[in-house]
DNA sequence: CATGAATGAGTATTCATTCAT
DNA sequence: CATGAATGAATACTCATTCAT
């Protein structure tokens, strides 16, 4: 006997798959149940429709991975470090799971009336991870105040984000996940600015 | 009598105010005829299919902002002047133009095989108007060496693109355009960090 | 313990009431299921398929209306007394079984191949009870010998079946069961003209 | 080119043959495509749907009908010979257009909610047709008034209506359209009782 | 060039029926 | 006997694309 919950994973990983290849609008629910091997009846015990394969998946990832991260940062004092360790860990993701990052980037986007009346709560409790570094950092006396975090946390998950076509568009020289991570952190905590040159 | 290119323009126009409603997928070529105000059979005049209205318009649409970009940047040397300047004209194009920024936005992350055949180029070279600024501060000895542009350009890319979602998901407090460049600029040019204390 | 016939009864039961609101083909087994507090596939342990929940049905309950009528009219001689019995029986029956004279009455005009296979005898039995009062009523010299039995039977059914509408449609004043079935039989015994006047 | 109406009325056709034959439900679209000889789509072009198919037929159909009989009835003045006209007439329409007869005697006992909010006003002008007459010969003294107009109505239709099954089930002699509307309107218009024997 | 009626391939979803437990 | 999860065939409806006018 099959637990419950596995068909329902089996569907749900099946259908990572199938949306990173093909694209939420080309995939057919046919090539989900024949990837999860059930019948595509099958798949509507589990699912009401289409799109909530999509919104469950979305939930039941990020939730996964907010659990991951919050779990690495929790040893960490740091904010800098904090910043690193996040930075490194979305990095990963969006190398070792390549599909289900084109998935959940894709689905951020997507435009369609069903989707906007979806708040995307789980989204925003992942980027409050990144204000709640900034918070701390400010409040620790090492962060400038002048910094929005409602601001910076929008803009360092954007530019995260973004790294991932790097690896699709290869027009640029391939960085290790390690470089990359370093260069964005580089980038956020000291700036493009050289450092004003020490007067003797 | 209507030079050809007014209904191509015309058909551009109502497939971005279409597109952006709807999403690319959910929208109908007959939407897109209405809003144009001509036959559905004439968009195929124009267009080979209704994957050419986008990669078209997004063609055309990135070409002219391009243009228009490089013409404000040829007026100033100062890099961070010009990081500024494209930052704020970017994030006014993402207000301004919700409608074509939003399908803009869509298009990039859209994942389906035709899609993914068709080379970017007009996408990179907007880009690249980023990495040759910072090449040039570079060489100004104004920026940091050690950033790599060709990271920073998708970082700052990617931040300013996110950035859209500030306005969309009200979870923060408001803030113009001139403000959110304003913030944007300075974490991307001073960083996250205190500048070190003098030293007495 | 429940006997066999409970849980077949219980059944029959349901799919009246759930033919008689959504329709036979709007029906779903899964309805009739609830309805009857078994599992859908318990269904099947009765019944062939849908149909035959449908054909099972009507001769069952038809089987009993037949039995009560006969009763009935059993203790009656006249038959002009016999026909107002009947009418007013099957009056009652449309009005206190509202469900489940939907359901016959939908399961007659029923057309598709399926349904025309089934020879529908219980349906004649009950409507020949009508031409055997008649038959009786012109073996006794009091009915008109030159109206066809066959066709009366017939006629007089179809009246009586129709007035259902007259609850449905109200465009109408409201008649009780007992004027209603004055009035029907008061039409086919005297009939639409008066009576030639007396010559004095 | 062919005229608008010359598709909307073959694909009417073509639905009265396949609902006749299969029954609604059991229609499928592509069926009365085929026979109409046009594409599945083309139907949505002329009908919302396919219960549109069904009510707009039933519309057309009965609203020729009525317009024949109101033509017929109008060179007549005897209110007895009118509601034979109407009885024959009826009884021809029966039997030949038995196809159209069977639809619109399903649609007349369709239970499910969408019919159910379509009130049958047609339907309803038809049978006026013939409480009209007997409310004439009501007022030219000729018909006896103690008869409700309204529960007649449906008496007569129902009758007429249920001699289609004489020719369905064939377990009665066969009589012609003639014989049968005379027997029917002799049933209505004098009884089934003899009138009482003249006395001298 | 422009039209828009006609086409017909394509698909999400439903639900009667089965069968392992 | 009873269950209800799983199946997969079946179909109404949509919409990109064509082409006769």
């Amino acid at each position: 006997m099959m637990r419950v919950s596995d068909k329902h994973s089996k569907i749900t990983q099946a259908a990572v798959k199938v949306f990173a290849k093909k694209g939420f609008f080309n995939a057919r629910i046919s090539d989900i149940a024949k990837e999860a091997k059930v019948a595509d009846g099958t798949i509507y015990l589990y699912f009401n429709n289409k799109y909530d394969i999509l919104i469950s998946l979305f939930e039941d990832e990020i939730g996964k991975i907010i659990l991951q991260v919050k779990l690495l940062l929790e040893k960490e004092d740091d904010p800098c470090q904090k910043l690193h360790i996040f930075a490194k860990h979305h990095l990963l993701l969006l190398e070792e799971k390549k599909d289900l990052a084109e998935v959940l980037q894709m689905e951020l986007r997507q435009s369609n009336e069903f989707m906007k009346e979806y708040r995307n709560t789980k989204f925003i409790e992942y980027i409050d991870i990144i204000s709640a570094i900034i918070h701390q950092g400010q409040d620790m006396g090492i962060f400038n105040k002048a910094i929005s975090p409602g601001i910076a946390k929008r803009a360092i998950f954007g530019a995260l984000d973004e790294m991932s076509r790097l690896w699709v568009l290869a027009d640029d020289p391939h960085y290790t996940i390690e470089e990359t991570a370093d260069q964005v952190c580089n980038l956020f905590l000291n700036g493009l600015k050289n450092p004003p040159a020490p007067t003797t």
